[in-house]
DNA sequence: TATATATAGATACAACTTTATCGATAGTTT
DNA sequence: AAACTATCGATAAAGTTGTATCTATATATA
């Protein structure tokens, strides 16, 4: 193997692909077969050339005065994703949270085929919560065999974290989805990714005061 | 009232502050009163310059050689997103995301105390989930008499969630935090932020994704 | 008391992201 | 057929965020 630069892509715009993705998905329902980047930009209040630039990171192209082909574009966007390819994960921690993520039907069209959860609680092991088996955490080796998982969620409470994702890494996933605020320490060919519900409550309160102090502080 | 820029602060720093938080909190347990940048920064794999940027959005201080209070900087922090201070706010759609939400305790020390959840479903509507009463839909304004609810959380199937927008609006929230992909139609001055998982698992897999192409592809 | 050192704060620079502008092109209208 | 217009693509400018460097300061040590 020989060492290239791999281009990377602006965080954000790959962050809207998905947005882009749901509302081409519903045109396409329509039936729609074109549709430019000024009807896309002005369904969700941003600029046309900002989603031209998002749009452009997954290779596609459009045509003046026609725009962009829906399914080709549908086509591009899933690609750019890998998400027209079934990953399979393993999802360890079957309390609500890894139940709302078990029944959220989005992640399926999205190539995410949760194959099985893991829990300790000897109340939830043994059950299917929508449509997935709950094993035993300590199976989990066994429950792998002869599988690939690439993917690993984590909706376990933060202090069982870094023990659940030395398991995971046992098993071979090459992503993690870690819905706990624990920095995980991982080998670094393994890919991380957090959802910091915190974060985003941090920004909503911090918004909150800054209106508040708006309305009601005279400078 | 007289109009005044508001200063902004980068919304990057903002979302790492609840990271800090946590640490700093972790580190009061132990005992410890002072804490410097540079120890705050290696515990994250960050630079030393950003934590320090990040910290000074909140006014606080610190002293060369020694650090900052470690009692000083979470007060500072806290006071800054406005977490010192109690918000009431209602959920909407006691499913198991919402559950998973009503569970986490982590919100409690932010100054969110979820005062009702409400939800369509008669299996649910009377019953208690963490400790929260779950009432019908259809009594929310009834519910909301005589109280003060800053934030509303919407947790239902996306269909639904614009109707539970403009009612939350009725009762008079002046925050939204949406766990649906729809883009809500609100006025101006309410403000709302989106969890969104998916942009999350985008990024999740684009990187597995350009992993693939590094380990598999030679150029 | 003088010197060394770890650390914060300020400033400057670089990288990344968003926004603006301009030219080219394909369809539409006259 | 020519002029017009909506749209894309490319390039440039502006704004934002992250990183590096330098200075000042408080403590420790000789």
């Amino acid at each position: 193997m020989t060492t290239h630069t791999v281009k990377s892509f602006p965080l954000p715009s790959i962050q809207r692909l998905p947005v882009y993705l749901r509302f081409l998905k519903e045109q396409r329902n329509r039936g729609e077969v074109l549709v430019s980047c000024t009807r896309i930009a002005e369904e969700f209040g941003q600029l046309s050339v900002q989603v031209r630039k998002d749009l452009s990171i997954t290779g596609i192209t459009g045509r003046p005065k026609v725009g962009y082909r829906v399914n080709e574009l549908i086509d591009a966007i899933e690609d750019f994703l890998g998400w027209n390819n079934k990953t399979d994960a393993f999802l360890v921690g079957a309390g609500s949270l890894g139940s709302a993520i078990l029944g959220y039907e989005g992640f399926v069209e999205h190539g995410l085929n949760i194959a099985a959860a893991f829990d300790v609680d000897p109340e939830k092991i043994g059950q299917t919560i929508h449509r997935c088996p709950v094993h035993d955490l300590k199976d989990m080796i066994e429950v792998a065999r002869g599988k690939t998982i690439g993917i690993g969620i984590i909706t376990v409470p933060s202090t069982a974290a870094q023990g659940v994702a030395s398991m995971l890494l046992q098993v071979g996933v090459q992503g993690i989805w870690n819905y706990t605020p624990v920095r995980l320490d991982l080998p670094p060919d393994v890919v991380c990714e957090e959802v910091k519900l915190s974060a985003s409550f941090a920004v909503l309160s911090s918004r909150l005061k800054k209106r508040t102090v708006f309305l009601g502080e005279d400078v």
